[in-house]
DNA sequence: ATAAACAAGATTTTCGAAAATTTTGTTTAC
DNA sequence: GTAAACAAAATTTTCGAAAATCTTGTTTAT
């Protein structure tokens, strides 16, 4: 753990960034936020106090409460009118809910994608599952390595599969789903539970190889797989 | 079209509304800004000048980009930094996107909520679809029925059929699209395209049937057809 | 002791002015 | 005539103070 990259997330379409590189304060925030609730700086359950969030963002109310807003729009913070924002709490129930959401909507939109996808959307897979695949070995042989760019490599990853699924929604929803069950992730690493006992990276060869083969029932059956497995982990790490 | 009811979506959990019954002006300027998008009272495409919205809702800015960020989060409104806010437009493309997308989560959430379902379940679904057939059969007879309240028989059916699915996701998932797909009926029914051909009565009937004789696949292949026909009489009225 | 009533403090929410940026229109240079 | 440069107007974004509401602790009455 080292470096000091901003967040991976900076593209998320849900984040409704600008289509312009133009950026107003309230995106940035909205960025760095969403960051810091998902690696769990930002712990579950926290109250938000927009005195606090001034000083730790050096922006005024207005673009707090802004990217408050929209935050809740990706249940990674939840509110009460008059009584201001919470980090949304973490709980077995939820993550098996957001694991089960995210088996559907992307279960289809990998198989969307197996049909529409081209010769780009091969390589970008490709290219994505070698850089991942790399940074994850390295770790995983006691090499320091940056969390926030391991993040990136896993999310272009995720991505990559999908990304020629043809519905905006779909990717949108995924997004979404990513980020809410990469909390689990992430603290379950914070926690130090080996999560690294698997491994993962033949997992991933194994999906590759179908999505390629274009084999949409054992790509859709292996992604399930994956995730669930990755859930069945991490349950430990919660109490309820 | 008489009656001075507000919003019918008042109760959906997507808005974020709190627990408390408390509600702030952000939240009442957010749940009308909703309806009249949804309705098309602000119509696709239309610039939303903070100056204007100002008067239309009696509100300061921050309340009302409060609730834009939040339509923003709903595929409502869309925006680019600096340049503000824009009710999202409509197309076609878009529409069978949204279709699509509603299919396949209400179809997963129908297929559970069929297996979790109980007596009450059952109870408010024939309450409800009861209650749609008689406003829909007083419309069609030529009296004049209020637009608000029918629209929210019409939602309360619908969320009525899944709202025993188990999975909090998949409903919030479920009222997002089901506003999305909403826009593109209520605009053909004020561009007066007679979308009442069908009877749709019957088909809400076979539904309800199919549910409760608790035969999953015909009840989503029926939910599915529902969709997918009234998407192709909506398609007449895009021009794209 | 318990509970209602009240006051003080903390926090959220709202407002309107100030700052920053984009848009529009005009002028100038080539 | 066209395009760059600039100025004016319109608009969004941000700020900090004021208003509204919730929270906590104390007092008072029963």
């Amino acid at each position: 753990m080292s470096q000091v990259s901003p967040s991976p997330y900076a593209d998320i379409a849900v984040g409704i960034t600008p289509d312009t590189g133009k950026r107003t304060l309230a995106d940035t925030v909205y960025d760095r936020m969403r960051w810091d609730i998902v690696r769990g700086e930002l712990p579950p359950g926290m109250p938000l106090r927009l005195e606090q969030l001034k000083d730790r963002y050096s922006a005024g109310f207005s673009p707090l409460r802004e990217a408050l807003n929209r935050l809740q729009g990706e249940r990674l913070v939840v509110s009460q009118s008059l009584r201001g924002f919470v980090v949304a709490p973490l709980s077995r129930d939820e993550m098996n809910d957001a694991i089960d959401a995210r088996i559907l909507v992307e279960g289809e939109a990998l198989q969307r994608a197996i049909r529409n996808g081209g010769d780009a959307w091969e390589a970008e897979i490709l290219a994505a599952a070698h850089e991942l695949t790399k940074s994850l070995r390295r770790a995983s042989d006691g090499f320091d390595v940056d969390m926030t760019d391991l993040e990136r490599r896993h999310r272009r990853f995720h991505h990559a599969l999908i990304a020629a699924c043809g519905s905006t929604r779909l990717l949108r929803m995924a997004d979404t789903l990513y980020m809410e069950t990469e909390r689990y992730r992430l603290t379950a690493l914070h926690r130090s539970v080996d999560l690294g006992e698997r491994d993962v990276c033949t997992e991933h060869e194994a999906l590759v190889r179908a999505v390629l083969a274009r084999d949409e029932d054992a790509a859709a059956a292996l992604l399930t797989e994956h995730y669930r497995d990755t859930g069945r982990q991490m349950e430990s790490v919660l109490t309820a």
